[in-house]
RNA sequence: GGCCCGGUAGUUCAGUUGGUUAGAACGCUAGCCUGUCACGCUAGAGGUCGAGGGUUCGAGCCCCUUCCGGGUCGCCA
């Protein structure tokens, strides 16, 4: 059935056959998009990964052949030799960028044959996730998601090129390392030779590129995978693709001025816009008092708005006692939306799904204001409230109080919500913005300790370092987020090169010696050796693809994603094992497969 | 672990208050057709209504359980 390339080569891509290779004999190959045949004339449309050329073929000229091309069925594999042919004026289909002219066939091998596949291969189909990603072979067939990825690729080679420029060296760094259990949770390789004993995947190769530093290659880059055992979102997957930088001799500035470079290189290489640089720089207080996120989207306003001032004095006892107890009061005020109650009360939900406690809200009207603090406050308060937000009629203030950082969530959250509802972002549009002066720790309620908001190899501002002996919520990090339209794209920081303020550190985070010693021994100890100074910072590559695409799913960049609860549609992984590798590995397990009946 | 949305032909969907033989479009198969490119015309095939249980004279529709897909909160140093 299915034919060789025996004695055939091919001349070249589709996107090869211009008007000037009129007359020429050519071999192309690659799938039937589609045939049309119409009795005695058939047209066959080839597709290749650069495009789309009409074969034809004429039952008077050939008609054996003729007879060959009528079998053909969609994304059968060919291989067509023939006379590329200027097509007549009133046939030529702008549609196509070979719209001017078709091969005229004289030769067809039916390399191969197919199935009819279960969608149609093409921009246009609408096919639900779960068949795209069963298929996902077929799926990338379709030019929108080779697109994507070549864009990635692209990408992806500039990165090498700028910092193979800038004199960064690509190493590797282990698959199979060892369990850091600070962050997210690992995936775990059981050892077969140390039974009990497991590897870790690296969630990202933090420690690995500062022993890099240490070994004085100085500057650093690697496109490497990193693993995160945690439920996925829109924007997260398990398995992911970091751009990861570290650098030596350096300090904040220069990390980010080298990294402004990258991007503005890469986003006028792959999408031709210029990205002014430098990039605005907002200090993580900033971000979240006005955007109430320390990821903020900055293409639109609706920034938050601190009532705090007259609510200590409000007549409602909700309002005042939060300033009292040291929160906050907070609104933003949606533009024109004229919201019905039944909208205002779904905001309202959104808000206690983000944590807060409730919303209290004012719709300014003409003449009277509708409001659900209309029996608590005073129509003079109310009306300050209004002037305060700068709220006109058809505007929604919508105001959360409590602790500070549940408001500012709630809010940051709300304000994303409405602005996509109300359509305020302008989707062309490319934001960026480092987020810097981060807090060094945060206090974890579930654990009763501060943890480190970054890592713990963070260095603190030089002047917090004092801090680390009694002030641990109020040391500042020299760690940087960059942010893209309200993404995180990456982040990094400068770390601790400096072994009795390292020691400290892991003091302040509640490790004894011991555990330290235990856990990052080995860095440790190798920081014993002269370390430089050094910092970093690690993209992550496939959500900055998703963002240059203009993609909202991080799925659509990667070629062969997993689904939301972690497993492969295609490969069905992860799946159950043989008892003989469980054995091997000397691994006791339940499993639970579906064979009660038997 | 929680919440929300969805699952009906290969695909995307419709399916009324629970009532006869579950429909449409595209796709597929066959026939006809010499300039199509969303080809056209004619005919045809194609369904465990995600699965299991329950209520009922009767369930695609109501109830319970469960599986699958999407979004999200928690989580993501």
């Amino acid at each position: 059935m299915a034919e060789f390339m025996t004695g055939l080569k091919r001349t070249g891509y589709v996107h090869t056959l211009t008007k000037e290779m009129v007359g020429k004999q050519v071999t192309i190959t690659g799938w039937a998009q589609k045939a049309r045949n119409l009795g005695s004339l058939i047209f066959i449309d080839l597709r290749d990964r650069t495009g789309i050329a009409q074969l034809v073929f004429d039952a008077d000229t050939d008609p054996a052949l003729f007879e060959k091309a009528a079998t053909v069925r969609a994304e059968f594999v060919l291989a067509a030799t023939g006379i590329v042919r200027e097509r007549a004026p009133e046939a030529v289909n702008p549609r196509l960028v070979t719209g001017e002219i078709e091969v005229a066939v004289t030769d067809l091998r039916i390399l191969n044959d197919s199935q009819t596949p279960p969608f149609h291969i093409d921009d246009k189909v609408n096919v639900s996730d779960a068949v795209r990603l069963k298929h996902r072979y077929l799926d990338l067939r379709r030019p929108c998601m080779r697109d994507m990825l070549l864009m990635r690729h692209r990408i992806a080679k500039i990165a090498r090129d700028y910092f193979d420029r800038n004199d960064f060296i690509e190493i590797e760094t282990p698959i199979l390392t060892k369990s850091t259990p600070e962050g997210a949770r690992d995936y775990l390789v059981p050892s077969r030779v140390h039974p009990g004993k497991f590897y870790a995947l690296p969630q990202s190769p933090q420690i690995f590129k500062q022993l890099l530093m240490v070994s004085g290659f100085d500057r650093y880059i690697q496109i490497c995978k990193c693993f995160r055992d945690e439920d996925l979102r829109a924007d997260r997957q398990p398995e992911f693709t970091q751009i990861d930088i570290e650098m030596s001799f350096v300090d904040e500035d220069d990390v980010m001025t080298m990294n402004e470079g990258f991007l503005k290189e890469v986003f006028k290489e792959v999408l031709d816009i210029d990205v002014p640089t430098p990039f605005t720089r907002m200090p993580y207080a900033e971000a979240m008092a006005r955007y109430g996120s320390d990821k903020p989207d900055v293409r639109f306003g609706l920034e938050l708005c601190d009532i705090s001032d007259f609510a200590k004095d409000c007549s409602f006892g909700v309002f005042a006692n939060s300033v009292k107890d040291g929160g906050a009061v907070r609104l933003i005020c949606a533009p024109a939306g004229h919201f019905t109650r039944k909208e205002i009360d779904g905001l309202t939900e959104f808000i206690k799904m983000h944590g807060g406690s409730g919303m209290a809200w004012i719709a300014p009207g003409d003449d009277a204001h509708r409001s659900s603090l209309g029996k608590v406050l005073t129509p003079d308060e109310l009306q300050q409230i209004i002037d305060l937000a700068g709220a006109k009629t058809g505007d929604l203030i919508c105001i959360v109080c409590g602790k500070s950082n549940t408001v500012y969530t709630a809010l940051g959250a709300l304000r994303c919500h409405i602005a996509d509802k109300l359509n305020l972002i302008p989707k062309d549009q490319f934001a960026f913005l480092w987020i810097t002066d981060f807090p060094q720790f945060e206090y974890s309620e579930e654990e009763d300790r501060y943890v480190a908001v970054h890592h713990p190899f963070t260095m603190p501002k030089e002047e917090d370092i004092d801090k680390l002996d009694n002030d641990l919520g109020n040391v500042k990090a020299k760690a940087y987020d960059i942010v893209l339209n309200g993404y995180e794209l990456g982040g990094g920081s400068i770390r601790i090169h400096d072994r009795d303020l390292q020691a400290k550190m892991f003091k302040a985070l509640g490790f004894t010696e011991e555990s330290a010693q235990e856990r990052f021994g080995f860095l440790l100890d190798a920081f014993k050796y002269g370390t430089p100074p050094h910092g970093g910072m690690a993209y992550g590559l496939d959500r900055l693809v998703m963002l240059m695409a203009g993609s909202d799913n991080i799925r659509d960049t990667i070629a062969f994603p997993k689904v939301q609860n972690a497993s492969c549609l295609m490969s069905n992984a992860p799946d159950f094992v043989e008892d003989k590798q469980l054995d091997d590995l000397k691994i006791a397990c339940v499993q639970e497969q579906d064979n009660d009946e038997a």
